[in-house]
RNA sequence: GGAGGCGUCGCCUAGUCUGGUCUAUGGCGCCCGCCUGCUAAGCGGGUUUGGGGCUACAACCCCAUCGAGGGUUCAAAUCCCUCCGCCUCCGCCA
């Protein structure tokens, strides 16, 4: 959640950022509304809750007769205080929600605007030139096929649409991507970190995907858990309810998980392969720091998202993600794009977000400052992806496919392989 | 899955049976100061977090906070219920 502060005391900037996003204004409105009621509630109880105290003090050393005065007088006085509490329980919960449906604001440097409305920050690399190179590339499809790297009709079989097997070749290319992953982010000082990915409504709200998002969540029948759809949740879960001490940020964690989406309001689109599936594996970085860092650890994710994907030898473009397209939590996000020859177009690799202190509030995220004052307050997330399994085993596919079929192992990978440098088809 | 035990303001800990003087004890750690060639020791003081009021977002006052949420009561760390977590034993299992 936004810090409340800012809404009491600069409500013109929250709808600022509220119309850069294309969302309404009228919450802001209804959020300073709920927070004077809430105010009013609580003093109203503070008040009755003194004076019951103050009198329920005196019982005890009380004559008897007096007892029996003071013992009516508290008597009515509980019931007021019973009730007041209630008032006030009602009106926080009112500016929570409230307060609660409001987005992380976008930072200025965010383009205003949805989805289409992005800025191209660079382009990295040039895309192959199949046609001067004189062959018709082969989709992921079908050279997944053809290598026996990727079995999609019997992930359908077992599972159902938008989900596959790797096999040979394809299982080991994960595991390759995956240990080069966690061995770039291990020398770059992150701990590497399996994490769980069922977690607990708390985890899931407090990162801002039961809000909008909530449709694409998976939820377990019977229990109060969820399938994350990113490794983001668990670690920003991860230091929940705690005070970190400011000198021991930034924490950086490197988070292997599987990843779960339902992608509803998708149908139709990339009904082929595996650029969109329910399931995938995927390497997160994710970083705790102060909100005064959180900036430049911002470009400090880019770069190593952009560090891995140079090692994959891919053609790729950043881009700044307009305000509408940010997702809850994000004052601003970064995608790595990579070509995907047979699409003709870029399509997101990578992903980093720097959410400030909005998952920290939500989720009681603090950090003490040094020194003897010591200051408590909300720390900043940072996330950013490493590699996300699938959609790179597409592009390093794509990209490096030969007119025989075969395809060039990027010299970096080449030691997770066990030094094989083509891939031939079985 | 079954039975039992436990959860106190960083860590350890007293308090729970017998509800009110608990405004939560003591130790360790940490912070400030004194003392001291320096360090250690010693001495004195401070040290949960969130919220509200008032304000300079200081000081101060108030409310909440003993795993979480309910309940009983004039009054709950203390009694009752539910949930969560940890531990022990049994069963099952990769």
């Amino acid at each position: 959640m936004i810090d409340p502060r800012i809404l009491r005391d600069e409500p013109d900037r929250v709808r600022a950022a509220q119309a850069k996003r294309g969302l309404s204004a009228e919450v802001v409105d209804r959020a300073l509304a709920a927070d004077s009621a809430r105010r009013t509630a609580i003093a109203t109880f503070e008040s009755k809750r003194a004076e019951q105290k103050t009198l329920g003090a005196q019982i005890p050393k009380a004559s008897p007769e007096e007892k029996q005065e003071l013992l009516a007088q508290t008597k009515a006085l509980a019931a007021e205080v019973k009730e007041a509490e209630a008032a006030r329980t009602a009106a926080e919960e009112e500016w929570n929600g409230i307060l609660k449906e409001i987005p992380n604001l976008a930072a200025d440097e965010a383009p205003a605007g949805g989805e289409d409305d992005f800025a191209v920050i660079e382009h990295v690399g040039t895309p192959r030139d199949f046609a001067a190179e004189g062959f018709e590339p082969r989709d992921h499809v079908e050279l997944g096929q053809l290598l026996g790297a990727i079995d999609l009709e019997r992930g359908a079989k077992v599972s159902g649409s938008r989900f596959y097997f790797l096999t040979g070749i394809g299982a080991q290319l994960e595991l390759a991507l995956v240990t080069m992953a966690m061995d770039q982010a291990r020398a770059a000082g992150f701990t590497q970190v399996i994490a769980p990915s069922l977690v607990r409504p708390r985890a899931m709200d407090g990162t801002g995907f039961l809000g909008q998002a909530a449709d694409d969540v998976y939820r377990i029948e019977g229990e109060d858990l969820y399938l994350v759809g990113t490794s983001e949740v668990p670690m920003a879960a991860y230091h929940s309810d705690e005070i970190l001490e400011e000198s021991s940020l930034p924490r950086r964690y490197a988070a292997f998980s599987p990843c779960f989406r339902k992608e509803a309001g998708s149908h139709g689109k990339d009904t082929k392969g595996i650029i969109r599936v329910h399931w995938f594996d995927k390497v997160e970085m994710f970083v705790y720091t102060t909100l005064e860092e959180s900036y430049a650890e911002h470009e400090r994710l880019l770069a190593w998202e952009k560090e891995f994907l140079d090692k994959l030898e891919l053609a790729y473009r950043v881009i700044d993600v307009a305000a509408g397209d940010l997702g809850l939590s994000a004052i601003r996000k970064f995608d790595c794009e990579a070509w995907i020859p047979t699409q003709g177009k870029y399509r997101e690799l990578t992903s980093t977000s720097n959410c400030t202190e909005f998952q920290s509030r939500r989720l009681d995220i603090r950090g003490r400052a040094a020194g003897a004052d010591g200051k408590v307050r909300p720390v900043a997330t940072l996330n950013g992806t490493l590699t996300a399994v699938t959609r790179a085993i597409v592009a390093i596919l794509e990209t490096h496919q030969q007119e025989d079929g075969s395809v060039r192992v990027p010299e970096a990978l080449r030691p997770y392989l066990g030094g094989l440098d083509l891939i031939k088809p079985v």
